[in-house]
DNA sequence: ATTATTTGCTTAACCGTTTTCGTAAAAAGA
DNA sequence: TCTTTTTACGAAAACGGTTAAGCAAATAAT
């Protein structure tokens, strides 16, 4: 490297890199000069594995061909890249399996700290506790584990699938379906809760059967799909609780001649920006996936500095209900 | 570590965890036993000092909240995951300042190496050329820098112009106009020329001020695809070239009430899984993201594997014509 | 029985930094 | 002038692994 170029020690190159006190003036310019004309660029896995610090975050997500993490990530590389951290994604495919080895490969240090959005299959927090347990912070959003004392960054899902249902109904709808896919997961939880909340507000009952588990299997979700607006007694009102359900609703119908927002009104939680244009435009529960990408980094960069001012709520931050040509005529 | 625990030196506990055959079976047991109990992970930046790898590629884009790129990550993500190499994200933003400081800071052998879709600003291809000097592997994807000698994949630019092109003149469009945005990438000139050989051989001449250069910012492009369908002679076909401008001229088509097909017919290069929920649907030029994606990091892992059968000519993947209700009555 | 080979492990060097500590020379103080 | 302090640098250890070389004991060959 340049220290022998400069017939100096590695120490003072390293520390007239670092502009260390200790160097003098003269040298460093020498030091400073030649690593600028030989494009020098320290190796950051030496440096890591010095002083203990990857100055790498690792981003966990189910997939990334979704609107929803690919502004989370946008937000999460803002704040890493202001802060001069590197991010690594590393992708589930709503596979546990495939969780729980990237959890593993991730003890060796290969990151500081993790993001991580949980797979719809994930039960067992246990591999997510023993990585915190070993020191690296973990901060959840969106799909997080409630048994995990840790920060955590969501959307008010309750309150929004509340909102959602509650639209509908004063749009005059008298049956709405619900339709979602993990059901293992918090959020489905709480949107569901907030659904069956309107409902019983607006002296509704609503059925167990109208609360529509789907898959991740766009064809079997056509089948599910084409069933439920195909049959008998399709619902009026449709609330898709993930992005995906949503080009099933919208084929469906095309499909079955089911006139939106006409005989069916949908509305997709959904970040699509080509909601407002889709046939008809879509009312959307629309998520603040960048701001909660940067929220989440912002509380594990906290936390890797240090000041982990953990609060014990998680981070809420709402979502909107953005009104559109799929719930009124 | 684990070499204390057992009373072993540490040399032996790599050995065994490598499955080395200078091991006993019997101590190799002790060890993979005693590291599943543990729960142990080998350091990877200690390892990748050591052996100068870092089982890392770098992925260079644009940005990632585009569904082009998303799917490319997908693919490269598909095949990095099989490799056992993680891949590092690095946005530019379409800044070539910002693309020009990840190159710098990828010189410390942070990857051993590097997809890069450049970024719309780039002209100077010097810095990229440094770091292939320097020994690290590179292969471009979509925006390619045609002066550095390198392995390449794109799809047929020339070729889907100018079938989207000779799409709207036979369904009857008399003058076309083809929104682009960035000037200098040589995607933009191939697209380009695909229009004009289209136009030529169909008897037409193409005017210089139908070819439109657009901008990164929402709302100037706003201001000039208003201009454009609201203006005394607007075209009756549109080609966005980029999936961003999409949004942009249904908009303002929509605006102005300016109907699509029938006054205007539209095709978009577009990799929106919602291209046939718009309204109306739109005719797509579709790249074959993935398997860019794929096909770029099995370049990279063979040149990685030191197998690099470097061929003269770019990876081409064809695009498809997608012919949906913007440009059929 | 003696030598050669194999087996199974350890020692030590190494990867490229950072950091602590030591120490000459220079500057300051007595 | 002699001691003390400061300045500016180098030597060496450390980070956590991998790997070449060395070496004793067990096994095989002669």
């Amino acid at each position: 490297m340049l220290a022998n170029a400069l017939q100096l020690s590695t120490a003072t190159v390293s520390k007239a890199l670092t502009n260390s006190h200790e160097i003098s003036e003269k040298t460093r310019q020498r030091v400073l000069d030649l690593a600028k004309e030989l494009n020098y660029t320290p190796n950051p896995y030496a440096s890591g594995l010095r002083n203990k610090k990857s100055r790498t975050i690792a981003v966990i997500l189910p997939e990334v061909a979704d609107s929803y993490f690919a502004q989370v990530i946008d937000g999460v590389e803002a704040v890493a890249q202001e802060k001069g951290y590197h991010i690594l994604i590393r992708l589930t495919h709503e596979s546990c399996r495939k969780e729980e080895a990237i959890l593993q490969d991730l003890r060796g240090g290969r990151a500081d700290g993790i993001l991580i959005s949980v797979s719809s299959e994930t039960r067992d927090s246990s591999p997510i506790k023993e990585l915190q347990e070993k020191g690296i912070p973990i901060v959840f959003f969106d799909r997080v584990c409630e048994d995990i004392d840790t920060a955590k960054v969501v959307t008010d899902d309750f309150e929004s699938a509340r909102k959602a249902t509650e639209h509908l109904l004063s749009r005059g709808c008298k049956r709405v379906a619900l339709l979602f896919i993990s059901p293992d997961l918090s959020i489905s939880h709480q949107r569901i809760e907030g659904y069956k909340k309107a409902m019983t507000d607006h002296q509704l009952s609503w059925r167990e059967s109208d609360i529509i588990a789907c898959t991740h299997d766009p064809v079997v979700n056509h089948r599910i799909l084409t069933g439920l607006m195909g049959g008998p007694d399709a619902p009026d009102g449709v609330i898709a609780t993930v992005e995906k359900l949503v080009t099933g609703i919208y084929l469906a119908c095309q499909e079955l001649r089911v006139r939106i927002p006409g005989q069916v009104k949908v509305i997709g939680f959904s970040n699509l920006p080509s909601a407002m244009l889709l046939n008809p435009s879509l009312t959307t529960i629309t998520q603040p996936a960048f701001e909660m990408g940067k929220e989440a980094a912002s509380l594990l960069f906290r936390e890797l500095e240090g000041k982990a001012v953990r609060q014990k709520q998680p981070l809420v931050i709402p979502s909107v209900l953005v009104v559109r040509g799929s719930t009124v005529l």
